[in-house]
DNA sequence: CTGAAAGCGCTAACAG
DNA sequence: CTGTTAGCGCTTTCAG
């Protein structure tokens, strides 16, 4: 640390008074004079002062810090989360610390440890494509830290949950595709142990079985997100004597790509394949045809996912259990026709 | 904190044994027999025992926190930093907390204050655009904090630094449109006020100069990289007669957004205009045509700086001033032809 | 309004 | 190999 770092007893000593008093009035308490107070002042900025916060921190068994944790930060969306919970966290004095599962529920366990060892106030986290079993949150929740899951969330985790409709975004998505003249729409699932995109699939079936449109089994198929696995659907879909006229996928980069295979193949997008992604990124706005999709407001999620955190910190309890944010469809040339 | 925290005192008085047994036995040390290490070992996982980081932290004066500083978490490549520095922090046993500027100087102070009171163990930023005085780094380095500066850096500090050669890449992208047949190459560059825009205007000019081709002033505007400013530019561009037949531009958000503005009015990309893009971003490819760019290794330069600092809180002197990661001309349909 | 004293939970000499 | 003793720097009763 620091050469020679300055502590309240040296403030204490230059002006004779208690330590005491120097930390009462740096923390402004209101039981000390104004007068002792800008001395106290004073004497700390000319020292350069600056408040050691991990002994702060253990004597009042509170460290302002937030763990937050998601599957990986490089991605718009998540980058997009923790920049709304960074914003809402710097300006209440809260510091972040972020860590990454990288979509293991192994490490998401490391890391819950980690925060708990950090004595970290409160926990946002999304949950890792892998994770099933919950009890190590409940065992966080047990202690007592607040917490509140973002996005992918378990209902079995009695704690705040800041999540959008998937299964109303996926019927809005494929019933706009309805509404523009698809009939042979076809699904671009997501990992199906993951209940958002389990919702989406349901929320494309729902659109089509009351839009009246027969559903083909290889009309669905599902992807772990890779770019592999978006090319093997497309090669299955664009070699079928009915390749289908209308795709809805699960998620953004999966979009990104299949429309892009599309238009690589000479396909007229949206003339003879709609799309739409649920999903927002800003490539969706920049590639030609502009890809229409269901935005998902990443940055508002955070920010009420610290609000809620805050609250609970400040120890104000918490009744609500489910924030559902909008969903928007945006539509853009990919589906306009 | 938790209902019942149990400390190592606990367990100690459990065990009938002395605390500090306790921590050395926790803390592996070697003089302790392995027979009462496991005794001990075996209580704390009983007991549910985990490291209070804080107290230890306020023991050891080491929190094994790294404070990071960029200007903000949702770009891409920042996003890809931040990623790489978690990785390394992670399997180091570092936590990382995370702070933007938001491109405000005032606030990267107040942030740096901020890392000073959590007593991090040292220090990754990436300067604002706003920064030209930098005394408050010079602060930083005073008290003895390690501190590594990536991609916008300061030589007025003497600490390491990783960056990219702005003027080469500038230079490689001119050169390769010179090369592809440009004639009237324009340049779209950053805010002047930041070191890293000013350099890759200079390869610019450079490489017109090598080439043996004219500059004109009209050729070369610059942003502050809004979208407004692309389309102000652009507007200039195209209404006059004797248009640009290949623009350079100094960030990838606006190289993105000056090619679907050259694409939307009807301009064949690359015949007419060819664009090349310094950064990366994973729009470049989705688009069509897809962007040429200077790759910036962000995720890598992410994984250097922490190295660094790993380095430096593990004692080694560090001789290393400044690291050059290289930067790559991806050729993509935007500038083959 | 201010001081004295105890303690947050852990680590690090110093003994033995 | 293990125990004793001081703290780390701040906050917080409890007195006065």
């Amino acid at each position: 640390m620091a050469k020679t770092t300055i502590t309240i007893n040296d403030i204490a000593r230059d002006l004779n008074v208690a330590p005491s008093t120097v930390s009462r009035a740096l923390n402004n308490s209101n039981k000390i004079s104004e007068k002792t107070k800008d001395l106290i002042r004073d004497k700390a900025a000319e020292l350069g002062y600056d408040l050691n916060m991990v002994a702060s921190s253990l004597s009042r068994k509170q460290t302002n810090i937030i763990g937050v944790m998601v599957p990986s930060v490089n991605r718009h969306f998540f980058s997009q989360v923790v920049s709304g919970i960074e914003d809402l966290a710097y300006d209440a004095g809260y510091r972040i610390i972020i860590a990454q599962t990288n979509e293991l529920a192994e490490r998401e366990k490391d890391i819950l440890t980690l925060f708990n060892s950090t004595r970290v106030d409160g926990i946002i986290a999304c949950l890792s494509l892998e994770t099933s079993d919950v009890t190590h949150f409940s065992k966080i929740l047990k202690n007592g830290i607040p917490l509140v899951l973002i996005d992918r969330v378990s209902y079995e985790l009695d704690c705040p949950k800041i999540v959008v409709d998937n299964h109303e975004g996926a019927f809005q998505a494929v019933s706009h595709l309805v509404r523009s003249g698809c009939k042979r729409i076809a699904h671009l699932g997501g990992p199906m142990g993951c209940p958002v995109f389990k919702e989406r699939s349901k929320g494309y079936l729902d659109a089509m079985q009351k839009a009246g449109l027969p559903i083909h089994a290889k009309y669905h198929l599902s992807t772990d997100l890779s770019t592999r696995d978006v090319q093997e659907a497309m090669k299955v879909w664009l070699s079928m004597p009915e390749t289908p006229d209308g795709i809805f996928t699960s998620d953004s980069h999966t979009g990104l790509v299949a429309a892009k295979i599309a238009t690589e193949a000479g396909i007229r997008v949206p003339e003879e394949i709609s799309f739409v992604a649920f999903g927002d990124d800003p490539a969706h706005e920049y590639i030609t045809p502009s890809l229409s999709s269901i935005e998902v407001p990443g940055n508002e999620m955070g920010r009420s996912a610290m609000q809620l955190i805050l609250e609970q910190c400040l120890g104000e309890s918490i009744d609500v259990q489910t924030i559902i944010k909008p969903i928007q469809l945006i539509i853009r040339s990919s589906s306009f026709r």
